[in-house]
RNA sequence: GGCCCAGUAGUUCAGUUGGUUAGAACGCCAGCCUGUCACGCUGGAGGUCGACGGUUCGAGCCCGUUCUGGGUCGCCA
């Protein structure tokens, strides 16, 4: 036996005990005649005293020792509350070297995350041994254990898909793994299980889950991995938008109730069309936290001789900055220049007038139409956003994120999620002129054949949802398009014909053919999740081992080179 | 692929208008210290200022190229 107890687990019950901790040396404190050394492990740190400077030769911190000695019960003037041990000490009598350890570390391990992220990297196993990155692995288990948990209390089962797959056609792009039986060919890691569950689906079970792992070799941003990632993708049968909903809404307000001290928004959480979320909240992954609320003016603009507005859509946000130094809307119009905008117009009602360079532009029935129509108060500044029809809402979105972030409206203290919900079937792509599937080709139109057949297409609604939480995307989800027909007609309208579909869908196509249900689902990002809950603002505090953001591995060193027999066997010729 | 930011000691950073020997904190080494818990005190070692080229009497600083990292837009069923 290597030890007796861990390092938070001695209390004054133990006191007078002999026992032995193992765990790594956090920190020596040598005051000469007596020395103090932080055992660190898994569970936590206790203090340890030596008074035999001997036994500390050829230890430094880091290193894995054994220490055995007599629990002592701390004089009151020296407890220390900070830590759980904290009213007891181990006086050592051995100390046993299990792993040394370099005595120069290439970060300090308290500090390792203000550290440059590739030596984090290259380091991880230091990196992950802080209390904080240790934590958040833990709690990664915690959460994916309970998701587990509460998708089988309703009924869901899980199963595993294949990880080794086919290339899918559309959406991002796969990664690739040659086959060797097969010359020229390849598997792919799958994007998502998105056919394998609709498959399950027509195989008659009801609802089905799984902690999923995703692979997509897509850039990387601050939230999202590059290369891989998890899912709690779920599918339902004989299920419409609502009941995925439901189970949406049942499981992450248990999660995030139960891992985080902060309110989580009631179920039914918020619907928003996405035509709302976008022209009021100027992107369709809103954060509802945020109080400021965007306006259409293009209406209100179009008969004011204005010319930077001429012609282009504007939009309205009024907040609350009386007070706020010149500075602030320098830094405004700063960040308006910095995000790719021509200007930022605004005008602040000071002594029941119009102050700004734009006030001159309207006429004092116009201004009386603006203070009553938009709520207008004494201090507050109306800022106009206007641009291209495609891009006024991104702009006036970030807008309003800014100022709400800016004059602290952002409330620290909930979750408040929301589901966008009828996102458009089809929309024109810019460069071929012709019409695309928005979201993807797998969901349902609303009308059915109906609407294919007799509404002009981009106006076609798709029962394609997203689910939002403070501004982050957790999923997207929707409900599926089981009926050959019905896929056949959304495909022709996208420009693909029935041979299309069957060489890219054929197993779903064929599938569907022999009597599938209804069925609608989802997947909620993990990582999301779990950046949400710790307030973690870098997808890859919550990931044990990521890649960095080229999609590389400093520490095991992915993506690596091959041996030329390796490449002969799968029949690959490097250029 | 576009744009923005950064790169100086092991780590995190400072470095004025271009000017003598490039600094600080932490870490490391040595010494002192019996109650600290981010212990304290004294001293020391440690630098190709990412790389290459240019301007200049003189470059960490200015210019160009390039590499690396981060962010962002494109991209992300």
């Amino acid at each position: 036996m290597l030890r007796s107890h861990t390092c938070n687990e001695l209390r004054q019950e133990h006191i007078g005990q002999t026992v032995t901790l193992a765990g790594w040396i956090a920190r020596i404190r040598d005051h000469g005649g007596v020395k103090f050394l932080d055992l660190r492990d898994h569970y936590g740190i206790t203090q340890t005293v030596i008074h035999d400077d001997a036994m500390l030769d050829g230890l430094n911190r880091e290193a894995t020792v054994a220490i055995s000695g007599r629990v002592v019960a701390r004089e009151e003037d020296t407890i220390n509350p900070k830590l759980e041990t904290g009213y007891i000490e181990v006086h050592a009598e051995t100390v046993l070297l299990l792993g040394p350890c370099k005595n120069m570390l290439p970060f300090d391990i308290s500090e390792s995350e203000e550290t440059k992220e590739d030596i984090r990297l290259k380091y991880r196993f230091l990196d992950l041994r802080n209390p904080n990155m240790h934590d958040n692995i833990v709690l990664r288990a915690k959460v994916i254990r309970f998701l587990r948990s509460e998708m089988e209390r309703l009924g869901f089962l899980e199963v595993q898909t294949p990880i080794l797959t086919c290339s899918s056609p559309e959406g991002a792009r796969d990664y690739l793994v040659p086959s060797r039986r097969h010359a020229g060919r390849f598997y792919a890691l799958p994007q998502a299980p998105q056919q394998f569950k609709q498959l399950l689906m027509v195989s008659g079970f009801d609802r089905y889950f799984q902690i999923a792992p995703c692979f997509r070799d897509e850039d990387a941003r601050q939230d999202r991995s590059p290369g891989e990632f998890y899912q709690l993708d779920f599918e339902m049968a004989f299920a419409d938008q609502e009941d995925v909903f439901k189970i949406a809404e049942e499981v992450m307000v248990a999660t995030f109730t139960k891992f985080s001290d902060k309110t989580v928004s009631p179920a039914p959480f918020k619907r928003l069309t996405y035509k709302e979320a976008m022209m009021t909240y100027g992107t369709d992954k809103p954060d509802l936290r945020n109080p400021l609320l965007i306006t259409d003016l293009t209406g209100f603009f179009s008969d004011v001789d204005f010319p930077a507005f001429k012609g282009k859509p504007v939009r309205g946000i009024v907040a609350a900055c009386a007070g706020r130094p010149r500075s602030f809307f320098e830094s405004m119009l700063n960040f308006a220049l910095d995000i790719g905008m021509k200007g930022l117009g605004y005008i602040t009602l000071t002594d029941g007038a119009f102050k700004g360079p734009i006030e001159k532009f309207l006429s004092e029935e116009k201004k009386k139409h603006l203070i009553t129509s938009l709520n207008i108060k004494e201090g507050d500044t109306l800022f106009f956003i206007s641009d291209g029809p495609k891009t006024v809402n991104r702009f006036a979105g970030q807008i309003r994120t800014r100022l709400g972030e800016t004059l602290g409206l952002i409330s620290e203290d909930n979750f408040v999620f929301c589901f966008i919900v009828d996102f458009p079937m089809y929309e024109i792509n810019e460069e071929t002129g012709r019409l695309d599937f928005t979201h993807n080709p797998f969901s349902m139109p609303q009308g059915g054949m109906e609407a294919l057949n007799n509404q002009n297409a981009l106006e076609i609604l798709a029962y394609q949802y997203d689910i939002v939480c403070n501004g982050v995307e957790l999923s997207s989800g929707a409900v599926r398009n089981h009926r050959p027909d019905i896929m056949k007609k959304a495909f022709s309208l996208a420009g693909y014909t029935e041979q299309d579909l069957e060489m890219k869908f054929g197993a779903l196509y064929s599938a569907f053919s022999y009597g599938a249900p209804p069925h609608a689902g989802m997947a909620p990002g993990i990582e999301r999740i779990l950046m949400l809950i710790t307030g973690e603002e870098n997808i890859r505090e919550v990931v044990a081992f990521p890649l960095n953001g080229n999609a590389q591995d400093p520490l095991l060193g992915a993506p690596g080179t091959v041996t030329e027999r390796q490449l002969r066997e799968v029949h690959i010729k490097l250029r």
